[in-house]
DNA sequence: GTATATTTTAAATGAGCATTTAAAATATAC
DNA sequence: GTATATTTTAAATGCTCATTTAAAATATAC
């Protein structure tokens, strides 16, 4: 039970890997262990040897999908924490893109189809994974705002900067299965880029959090603002 | 077979109601015809009689989720087309946002799920659905950016909005659901309230908007710049 | 009111799938 | 090399679900 062998090993990371690019396809419910097993050319009753049952080996298989892409492209794009907030905040925002962008990252996919339907099974260990980061993000985007904003103001805006990196990406893999199915979109991206992208989303949102960072500072903005009254009608 | 009658349009229209509420709820795949049936009070078998299977019954699903939500909500906002385009644009934005965030209205949830978990079904009429207001609110976007912007910088900000309009609705949708699990999550939007957020959204974009244009028209940003050069790697 | 067409129903069918089982194969310990 | 523990395998199990069937109920036409 504990002791794990080098075979052992093998097989069971071949699962793993199969299950990512698995799951990442099809998500938790259209995956089958059948598929997952087949690619990793084992029995299917090795799943179940190895991790248990689907539901454990889609959550070991998040934590691979994150913690090589987190590999692949260092979360800062490689910009010292000592350079001005705008370069450490487009090095942010491009590494992001391109975690999400390269499809053997199989981050996005899992992420996203986990958030859109979600089974609850990778609620506490996709927040475990993404707080640092997303803690990390706020305090560049502190600076940027200046010290008078709020911590409310802080995550508005790093909820807009962010949105933009994962909708970037469903459209533009949504543009592709539009084109597989012979339907004309009309949507952008032909030619789609990463970098081009980043670029754009940087440009469009350090000219945003100029002007909320202007607003604050002329008093135009009090928390209050951004605050929720209790006026118009909520959801649900 | 033609011939529609009187308690056939209201079984037929109540499994309608109950398959946008489950669909929108549990996605294509997790829902089933059992769930739907009995929150309509029928026999499972009414599904396959009026819809002939699961999967016409989707789309027909979408179709009425789509065309409630807009009714409620009519995409202008309210406001008249010959107010500036930064009133239109806030109106715009208003509207999508409560599209989306009211739950009856089905439409942010079914569309959501099968944009991030697509099973193909919906590509088309999806489409069909929203290129028109698509159109419209890229007319909106070209006067705030001016006559030299490019097909493409203005799809790509239209992309940046929406991007943020939908965020919004699943960063919220997933507090609560992580609020449920009683999971902490450190994230925003404690009292959530649909036109503080547009008012952020406007603020933010409309800053991003002229930024851009001021670019365009100080050179500084030609259409090579937002459109793709070779170099860097694709998707894929 | 009777005959015909439509709609609803309970039960059956059969496919897909996660999980279990127990035997076979393989590795490890001594 | 033999005994023991681990891993893999093919087949079986049992559940969920979409879809079908054919009989019963209800509405419509005349």
């Amino acid at each position: 039970m504990e002791a794990v062998k080098k075979q052992d090993v093998r097989t069971r990371q071949r699962l793993l890997e199969s299950a990512c690019q698995v799951f990442a396809e099809k998500g938790y419910r259209d995956a089958t262990i059948a598929d997952i097993s087949e690619l990793a050319g084992t029995n299917v009753a090795a799943v179940n040897y190895h991790f248990g049952d689907k539901e454990a080996l889609y959550v070991e298989s998040w934590r691979l999908a994150f913690h090589k892409s987190l590999e692949a492209y260092p979360p800062d794009g490689g910009i010292s924490p000592n350079a001005p907030p705008e370069e450490r905040f487009r090095g942010r925002v491009f590494a992001v893109m391109q975690r999400f962008a390269y499809s053997k990252n199989y981050e996005f996919e899992i992420m996203s189809k986990e958030l859109a339907n979600p089974t609850g099974l990778l609620a506490e260990v996709i927040r475990e994974s993404i707080e640092p980061l997303r803690q990390e993000f706020g305090r560049i985007i502190r600076e940027l705002l200046g010290t008078r904003a709020s911590e409310k103001q802080i995550q508005f805006c790093q909820m807009s900067v962010m949105a933009q990196c994962t909708n970037v990406m469903l459209h533009e893999r949504n543009r592709k299965l539009f084109d597989q199915a012979g339907i004309k979109t009309g949507l952008p991206f032909e030619n789609f880029n990463v970098e081009t992208m980043a670029d754009h989303v940087t440009r469009f949102s350090l000219a945003g959090l100029r002007e909320i960072r202007r607003l604050i500072e002329a008093g135009e903005l009090t928390d209050q603002n951004t605050d929720s009254p209790e006026n118009s009608e909520m959801r649900y």
